[in-house]
DNA sequence: GCATGTTTTGGTATCGATACCAACACAGTC
DNA sequence: GACTGTGTTGGTATCGATACCAAAACATGC
């Protein structure tokens, strides 16, 4: 039975070894076109015999249509989050069942000017349409993009030019829900960390904080308000020094869970008491946080629904006969509430062991 | 000056518009063969006048090359972590600066029998090697693809199958050396989480802590082993149990970082101070390990030098000339000593407050 | 029977770049 | 001038599958 030639088995060798044509063949094998499906069995039979296997790189010549979704990321940095992975799981769900497959680019794998040889190697590559990962966003880098006239969208960032499509989380109304919620406990005297003030999140939770303390004519201390780098040591120094002082805020809003692991730390080495003598609230809801003593109060991203509708609406453009509008779409974040955030003084309603710890929270 | 047709620029275009042959422009735009200096100034500029994009879709059918990497790895539970994020960073920085690019394939895309879909998915794509990121490993997994006669190798697990590459942290190392750490600080009276025993790290683990025990003569408590299926939530439990005990270990090694969190949660559940009462410590010196309180001492994985190995040997094997060996390496697991563990009885040789908390480690 | 319509099949050109071979130019040497 | 060698060019076939068109097979109506 093992007629096999030494090199690659292709349709031809079938064509020859059912005497059909290769046109039959293909449009067995290619899965489109009506063939007697006596003549289809034979062929299916003979692929099977033969060890066939189609060649895409052959059909993506042909058809000038790759199959190809590029999703380009900076490697250094986002690569290894919680975000980009429950983002990339999103996008592969969407993909999964159809003949797309993702192609992963590195935003900043060479120099600098490595936008422009990044934008052309996507070009070269031919693939579909583009899903720009990028949390923080320099002006050029979409217009760069832009210009390779495909489907593109950027998702976690808003850009300025509104001619390209976007998806991202609504980081002003989370900021602002948990800013209300730490109100309505009772709270008046809040601090916020926030994050690096030229990413387009940090600002929006910053602007979502000052303007829920605006609507219910709450004062925002500035000395109250700092900038963390989104990271825990950081947080945790600023913390210290906050804390220390003798007219501190009893809530302390991080704009992201790792800063509030730090405020948290921090109160612990200076014995105060969470979430009795402070609240603390973060933003993320990482897989730890639900986790952690206290459990904390957080704003939950909907992150791998950012890759649903970047790769839905990519798959839209492609596909559908419809002309494709732009897409702007603000996917709402979620509140958690869990026990690091009580009423000011003391005054508790909740237990100092949160029993929702040991329940993990059904995040996205 | 813009003579553009509607649709690609291709080479013959540059070659009608310089009244060149197309083999000429492709020597100079495919960067091979010579060609002199006067026409290869004329061609170039003609394809930036045109805005030429090289089609590699065309040139890899012709060249029976695809220069791509597959990297194949379970999205679900791996990619958005800390391992993977690494070793595809590793793998990426390899394929900076050569043709070679990657290409992800989801092992768990579908249903279970998927293995041999992906594998036939890869054999497709004509990508020209692969990369299995496997934590845990069926044996039938590496058999499938080793049945694509390509050139394969297995990141992060050590496949039954002696014939097939791969690559991997010497966890029994690393926790040998841990555990010698801790019986060198004075302690005899050691307890042990290990991770679910279906996992190779986990085993490996779990026997290197053993074998040191039974070298320096220490008895293991059974009731001071257990299994924790590496995560914090489980350790927390496990733990809260086993220090309420009347006899208690004076240290405790979890088999991974986020374990060892959830010890030090239960110790100070318990008012059991860490490290004066309770040395603890992890494997796999997280980014937060270095920051937390007290600083986890940990054994740090060299990742992205796994992706480093991987990523080159596969580059070897497809362009060196030599017929290149099978490769089974074992890279060493570094241990970080910080503040979580200490002489037992408070005896303690080292601050409360660590100041190489404050310096990130610089692992990998 | 013939005209007409529908479905199945085959031949051939093509996607865009490159491998291979043959042709050609220009040195330098006898 | 003829001969060898090196370096540069062009023509053509090809990678493997599919688009397009034409031919063939079959069914249906008059």
């Amino acid at each position: 039975m093992g007629e096999r030639r030494k090199g690659k088995v292709t349709m031809s060798d079938i064509a020859r070894a059912t005497g059909l044509s290769p046109m039959t063949v293909s449009r067995v094998l290619g899965t489109q076109g009506t063939v007697s499906e006596d003549k289809r069995k034979r062929v299916l039979a003979a692929a099977k015999r033969l060890n066939y296997h189609l060649d895409i790189v052959a059909r993506q010549l042909r058809a000038k249509h790759t199959f190809q979704l590029g999703v380009v990321a900076p490697f250094q940095g986002l690569v290894g989050t919680f975000y980009f992975g429950r983002i990339l799981q999103g996008i592969q769900q969407v993909l999964t069942g159809t003949e797309y497959h993702i192609s992963l680019f590195d935003s900043l794998s060479e120099d600098f000017n490595d936008i422009r040889k990044c934008a052309a190697l996507c070009h070269e590559r031919r693939v579909g349409g583009l899903i720009l990962v990028a949390p923080a966003l320099s002006a050029r880098f979409p217009q760069t993009f832009a210009n390779l006239k495909m489907p593109i969208i950027i998702v976690g960032s808003t850009p300025k030019n509104k001619a390209i499509s976007h998806v991202d989380v609504d980081n002003y109304g989370g900021a602002h829900a948990m800013t209300e919620h730490i109100i309505h406990l009772g709270h008046t005297k809040i601090g916020f960390i926030g994050g690096r003030r030229d990413l387009q999140d940090a600002i929006q939770r910053e602007l979502g904080f000052r303007k829920a303390m605006k609507q219910h004519d709450i004062l925002v201390q500035d000395e109250w308000v700092m900038e963390g780098e989104y990271e825990t040591r950081k947080a945790f120094h600023i913390s210290m020094d906050l804390l220390a002082k003798s007219n501190r805020p009893t809530a302390i809003f991080a704009a992201n869970d790792l800063m509030a692991y730090g405020v948290i730390d921090a109160a612990r080495m200076l014995n105060i008491k969470v979430p009795d003598e402070l609240s603390v609230a973060g933003f993320d809801d990482l897989d730890e946080s639900a986790l952690c003593v206290p459990a904390l109060t957080t704003v939950a991203q909907p992150m791998m629904e950012l890759g649903h509708v970047a790769a839905r609406y990519l798959l839209d453009v492609l596909n559908l006969p419809e002309p494709p509008e732009i897409l702007h779409s603000q996917l709402p974040a979620r509140l958690v509430p869990r026990s690091s955030t009580a009423a000011p003084g003391g005054g508790r309603p909740e237990q100092t062991l949160d029993p929702s710890r040991f329940k993990l929270s059904q995040a996205n």
